[in-house]
DNA sequence: AATATAAATGCGCTAAAGAGCATATGCGCA
DNA sequence: TGCGCATATGCTCTTTAGCGCATTTATATT
């Protein structure tokens, strides 16, 4: 679980799509790739890529499918996580600054 | 700097070296090598990996390098290894339970 | 100087990751 | 039924990661 956490975040649109579904609810694959910058089947494969690692969940809603972090997280699990969103966002904000 | 530590710990024997330093202290290759079960030019190279990611420093000490957890990680990246850690533990513990 | 131990590195190989493109599938609506 | 949007997936290609083996470099010992 935690290796696979790790590989699935070591990838920079998977680490962005992760924080986009951080900041809560659910989110489809054509909002992901239009804020990523990516491609319809890229960003598909990586959203496949970070259920496998158990880390978000999904639903069919009529035709989209909607992406949300994984409820059930095991509390070390979600506490790397936390951790690595925390850290991201310091990075932005440094980026941003000045 | 994220990135590079995630990708870095996104391998066992790596993680495994993490582990070891973060418990205080200095290592060598030859220890690692023989604690984790790789090869010297493995080690070597992993523990390379480690330190390019910023996560780990060396010094000579006569025949021996040693190497130590970076003192000066930045508090963010600090927070993420140590839940990283913790993680780690727990499923340790886990698989040597019952 | 010769030898031994520790560590790093050049080289070549293999496997896996990531990407694009085209196509298939699922769903809604006219 | 036919069309359009959203998503998934088969296929192939290219790049990168990781490894072993052999060799080199650094240090210590005799």
């Amino acid at each position: 679980m935690l290796d696979k956490t790790l590989s699935a975040l070591a990838e920079p649109t998977r680490l962005g799509a992760m924080r986009i579904l951080w900041g809560g609810g659910e989110h489809c694959v054509c909002e992901l790739m239009e804020r990523l910058d990516a491609s319809q089947s890229r960003m598909s494969r990586h959203m496949a890529t970070l259920k496998t690692a158990g880390l978000i969940t999904d639903r069919r809603d009529r035709q989209w499918v909607r992406y949300r972090v994984n409820p059930d997280l095991p509390p070390e699990i979600h506490n790397v996580l936390a951790a690595i969103m925390e850290a991201a966002d310091k990075n932005t904000q440094e980026r941003n600054a000045a």
